[in-house]
DNA sequence: CCAAAAACTGGGAGCGCTCCCAGGAATGCG
DNA sequence: CGCATTCCTGGGAGCGCTCCCAGTTTTTGG
């Protein structure tokens, strides 16, 4: 058997060793180098980072992270069916603002979608097994029972929106729902229409709740009366046609409607333009979401209640550096304030 | 300092050696009941696993890929501009089907977004950096850098779709675009139809290369002239529509439309119906991707092209496995069949 | 010019695990 | 009953890294 050179040779990977042999050095002065802590020559660093380079050096991380104790990643959480996940654009931004929001502090995302029964062991196996410095979990659905299942965890956890059934003890950072669905209401109502209709979320998420109660306690404060105007839609496009028909079909006369997500208001579109009604003349549309890629799309486009995934997640990521610094950090509760976004569908 | 018991106190996180001495065995013991590999009697590995259930153990992965080589991740790296993304919902069914695939032969799935050009760095210098066992890449546009550097990668690597500028050399899962285009507007063409337009998708990929050559190359058999009739989208809604419209502004005659996605359909849907034409009627609309949450929901649903995702990752997931078992196994090219999902409108 | 401080270096220990190997216990068979 | 075979066990080495510490060199300043 013959083998040229040294170690480096044996499987193709350099070790701190190899690197620091090649610069001449010890391996303590060429990770001190290589990580600039402590004391270093500006000569050792030079031939150092020389040798590095040369030999392709790459830091293995497990080895790292044996010693140190930190991975370097952070698991993002999808609790939520199959369909519904591919049909939500704010769950897309989300995956989309993680990834950003994570490299920007040098961690790296892992995506996690729990849905079935035993995704849940899987998932809770994996985040205990070392795999990750901290999670951030999205896990809308108050029957989910992911959330008791975190609780075993060893590492930081953050919530996207209210936790299901932990109302006390863990970080959470939502938007204000409810306020945003006063606001909408408000604006439709300011605008002198009367008869004010609602397609509510799925009432099994807190989010859908908050922005149904939104929506009734402006209308009632404005002495307005909202039976018959609401209808449960599920977040969908389709789900969103079918409520709007069911709420034209009740209540005709109908003057404006508060839709509580983009998609939604995709389909209720739909309907309100098959069925020959004028936006906003005949009726007056204004949503939830404020999605990049929908909401100023639409035909017209829409007027919504301006929520940016990247904020909560920045807000998230904020939090999750405060638990992971200090453990027994008290629980914080943030909510951040949305806004409305005007445009030509009121 | 008063301490109770032993090493397990001291982090919180008990290690092989302790659930070893609960279990009143050897560390090696311990481990090979665990993973139970090798030979253990049936008391020891009872013993084990109570002890590991009871103290509440799971093992350190980083000790573990350290002396394995192996971290039991695997990385898809999506490299497309921001904004395409979001509105992709192939995109997002990839994602999905990466995360089912891997789960199912006991793999993560570590999500890379590459965009930037800082991106690509970070990209590489993480998935060189041995944090996980090989890369799954979608890298659509031909003019993409990624490829090109993730040649210098020491893991296997395995693309969805064709990696631009690598022709040779690379292991390759990719739909018949061109088949399924030809698909597609033969069975316009039987239908009757004989001014057969075309929405192609942007020709800086290869997938939208393909399809464009697929449609044109039947109308030419056909002995049809496909001058005039065809527009580039760029795979978005509103870039659908806008194609439609200026088609219908050059060839108001035209009697079919080839679009070369389910999202530019949709756009191209709208333009028809505001322009009053009647779908299959007056413009029969043959698309492609068949996305389970697009194309049957339609109005009315699409007869599309049907390519399915978990399929691709599926037969990704196994070459990238097939390269693990052996490191120079010579490049796998695979074109995977698509077959045509009749609907309504045509 | 010399002691103290600061700057720098290398060796050793050890993170928690798996794998190899030597040795002991149980079992088989002539 | 003796010996080979299978079964089972524990100890040691070592994966590649960081951190600590002791030792050496350089710089500082009275």
């Amino acid at each position: 058997m013959t083998r040229v050179g040294a170690r480096p040779e044996e499987d193709g990977r350099p070790t701190l060793e190899d690197v620091a042999a090649s610069a001449g050095v010890s391996r303590s002065t060429a990770s001190r180098a290589l990580n600039d802590d402590g004391y270093v020559s500006a000569r050792s660093r030079e031939k150092v980072q020389v040798a590095a380079r040369e030999l392709g050096y790459s830091p293995n991380q497990a080895a790292r992270s044996l010693v140190t104790r930190r991975t370097g990643a952070v698991a993002v959480v999808l609790s939520e069916p199959e369909a519904r996940l591919l049909d939500d654009p704010y769950r897309t931004a989300v995956m989309r603002a993680g990834y950003r929001e994570l490299a920007d502090i040098g961690c790296q995302m892992v995506l996690i979608f729990s849905d079935t029964r035993e995704d849940l062991d899987r998932t809770v196996r994996f985040l205990d097994g070392g795999h990750v410095d901290g999670v951030l979990v999205f896990a809308p659905h108050r029957t989910d029972p992911l959330p008791k299942a975190l609780r075993q965890l060893r590492i930081p956890v953050v919530y996207g929106g209210q936790a299901a059934g932990l109302k006390r003890g863990v970080h959470v950072v939502d938007f204000d729902n409810e306020g945003g669905a006063k606001l909408a209401v408000a604006h439709l109502v300011e605008s002198g229409h009367r008869r004010i209709a609602t397609i509510a979320g799925p009432q099994d998420q807190s989010a859908a709740i908050d922005r149904l109660s939104g929506w009734r306690k402006t209308l009632l404060d404005a002495g307005l009366d909202p039976a018959d105007l609401a209808e449960e839609g599920d977040f969908t496009l389709t789900g969103g046609a079918k409520a709007m028909s069911n709420l034209l079909a009740r209540r005709p006369d109908l003057d404006a409607v508060f839709v509580a997500s983009d998609m939604m208001a995709l389909g209720a579109l739909r309907t309100l333009h098959s069925a020959g009604r004028r936006i906003p003349s005949d009726v007056a549309v204004v949503s939830f979401d404020d999605n990049a890629t929908l909401a100023p799309e639409m035909d017209p486009p829409l007027t919504s209640v301006h929520q940016d995934p990247r904020e909560q997640v920045h807000a998230m990521v904020e939090t999750l550096l405060a638990v992971m610094d200090d453990r027994d950090l008290k629980p914080r509760q943030r909510i951040l304030p949305v806004s409305l976004t005007h445009r030509a569908s009121s």
